[in-house]
DNA sequence: ATTGAAAGAGTCTCAGT
DNA sequence: ACTGAGACTCTTTCAAT
């Protein structure tokens, strides 16, 4: 795992520039980095084959879509080794779009969106109610998110 | 805000696909939902001139980089009306990805990338410790990430 | 609003360096 | 390993419905 191989800062590069927008042509970008279309989809290709990249996906304004509910969920569980059978009873809550088997107070971290607070309520109440081995839940909603960005995977000069 | 002006349901169905895989070809597309791949375009760039869709992003598996450690971190202030100037300062520091102003025990929730540990340990106690406003902190780090996956935005049938 | 076809732009391959 | 040019595919436009 983790074997960076072959990883240089061309390709550094080339992923800092697409996660911030997977649109861009080979052209141009191969422009801004001084190689190339060709050492663009070359490299790219690379990427793909080990992995490193997944493909790309569409980018959405949730809020204007009528998703106006962020929340994250901290879930104490009867017992942590009930962490499988309970993750896998959320899973099938679409709602929950995130879950973190974390250290620490909690031992399931989940992030769930929703339409409204009648649906968050729902979610809590009918749906996680029902999973067996939760003990409790604490809910933080988000009121503004004030940052959602990419990780910084290049080294400034 | 919020306003679903003539979003149908081609559009949601459009918006489903491309958040799992931004790259198919509008004639692919179209053809799973049974119209020309000039109305997929037509529906696409309306939902782009709205807003709705912001571009495409890279998904890369930051472990395969060489980044390990996902860790979320609950965050205590001083005063809560400290909350702007604390994200500015916060901001700065690119190992954090994500906050969100919440309800509940914390004032600010925020997600952070890293490494490993020793990145981790030095984020928390060198930079985020110089920041003035924050009375205490708690780590939540990411053992297993178990989902993570797009809000469902279509009903099934 | 959707379509089909044509024009334009981008991706992908490959022989040469 | 990178390049440039050609082949191919996809996006984008537009007149017609």
């Amino acid at each position: 795992m983790a074997a960076n191989l072959n990883i240089d800062k061309l390709d550094l590069q080339i992923i800092q520039h697409l996660m911030q927008d997977a649109n861009i042509s080979y052209a141009d970008l191969g422009k801004k980095l001084f190689v190339s279309p060709g050492t663009v989809h070359v490299r790219i290709k690379k990427l793909q084959d080990n992995g490193i990249v997944n493909g790309t996906r569409l980018h959405v304004d949730l809020k204007k879509l009528g998703y106006d509910v962020i929340a994250f969920i901290g879930i104490y569980l009867e017992k942590s080794s009930l962490y499988d059978t309970v993750a896998k009873e959320l899973r099938k809550i679409p709602e929950i779009v995130r879950m973190n088997y974390t250290t620490g107070n909690y031992s399931i971290f989940a992030e769930l969106v929703c339409k409204d607070i009648a649906q968050l309520r729902s979610v809590l109440h009918d749906q996680m109610q029902k999973v067996k081995g939760i003990e409790r839940t604490e809910t933080f909603i988000s009121l503004e998110e004030s940052l959602n960005r990419s990780v910084q995977v290049t080294v400034e000069e």
